[in-house]
DNA sequence: ACTAGGTGAGAACAGCGTTAACATCGGATA
DNA sequence: TATCCGATGTTAACGCTGTTCTCACCTAGT
């Protein structure tokens, strides 16, 4: 870990191999879809050997479960940052309402992986479990704190960040859906109007969108 | 297409491959993951040519997006029964609901493509957006018929189905996550409690849940 | 009876994930 | 400083996969 140069000419260790895979596999996540993902052509546009891979994920499962971590890991970091500003528990949930939305487009390849439970197993990986509950934890820390000032409904806080977690995940969902459709040419069809009036709501009244939920949550 | 015998025994033709197809991939979707499936191990356990799939889908992912049609058709069908009863728009809008969330847990493996972007392109499939669009307008259908009755927040029907749609299928995801969870054996990790509480309340409590998610766009 | 087209079989190709055995480096120890 | 060991990268090899092409078969309509 002496070098942690850009350049590889002619070094037979690469430097950080690690995080250039973890790189370029986000970098194709974000153009093309997770099933034509391949170890090998990753290694190939790194400059490495087919197999270099395996030293640092046992399986293509493993990388997968390594980018999810890897979101999990910044989205924390997002929130904490959020949280050590000074703010009514009003503005902080909203904050991270705000956050965790943004998170979902900006990092559209990671966040995709939290929930796709066809690509790994998320019980096999103690590190990723790790990081969604430092996630988990950061909403339900806001809640408990807005629970003192009785702004929200009189229920239990794992309760009321379900109801707030699963919200936030449909409507990132639905972001991420409308995105799909906007990249491709035949996106007018006629009985999808409403859907996407629907969905184009979520997207450009984002605030509206997180008052609504709050509806549901709030005294 | 005379015959739909279900046995093949010395017969070229197999009666209605297509079907069968489908079926063995959602079965092997209910055990197994994606991106294990294979369209040759498929066909060898229906007994047919590794190659014979091809007549009816062009491509793996066109398999993909076929499951995914046939599940926007079985749940627009369900959605269509309980429509036709006579109940009121509160109720219609309870049992939409309940629909939904059921259909998300009995063909969770034709559920969990219907977001999943990453199988196939949305856009390339008129039958699979023409079968979403009815489901789409079943729920709009609801939200319509409750604004008459002066049900909802006072906001266009679209934006509230919008709300609606993410959240049912934000607590879809989430039930998703923890019988992913169930499923493996290392399931009691201590900063994970929070967050299996939060999960099983959606889970056993699927009513209050509904009632919590109508909360946001009731007057 | 004949033909056209839908359906399945079989061979072939490049690419993939994964494993095993071997090479090379860098940092800790003596 | 010399040495050695573990981490990291390479190469060869295996079986399997998605996909395409050509050919075989079977059914329906004339």
């Amino acid at each position: 870990m002496t070098q942690t140069s850009e350049d590889s000419s002619g070094s037979y260790h690469h430097g950080d191999l690690r995080l250039a895979i973890l790189k370029a596999a986000c970098e194709h996540l974000r153009r093309e879809n997770a099933e034509s993902l391949s170890l090998r052509a990753l290694a190939r546009g790194i400059g490495v050997s087919p197999t270099a891979p395996y030293r640092h994920f046992d399986s293509k499962n493993a990388l997968f479960a390594g980018i999810a971590t890897w979101g999990f890991q910044i989205l924390s970091g997002q929130m904490q940052v959020l949280l050590s500003e000074e703010t009514s528990p009003m503005e902080s949930f909203m904050n991270l309402g705000r956050c965790y939305l943004d998170f979902s487009r900006e990092h559209a390849e990671k966040y995709q992986l939290f929930f796709d439970s066809s690509l790994f197993v998320f019980g096999d990986y103690p590190r990723l479990q790790e990081a969604s509950g430092l996630c988990f934890g950061h909403l339900l820390g806001v809640i408990q704190l807005g629970k003192r000032y009785r702004l929200f409904v009189d229920r239990e806080e794992e309760e009321i960040a379900a109801i707030v977690w699963s919200g936030l995940h449909g409507v990132a969902s639905l972001l991420k859906l409308q995105h799909g459709r906007e990249m491709t040419p035949a996106h007018q069809q006629l009985p999808d109007r409403p859907v996407a009036k629907a969905i184009r709501f979520l997207a450009e009244e984002q605030d509206q969108t997180l008052n609504l939920l709050l509806r549901s949550v709030l005294k």
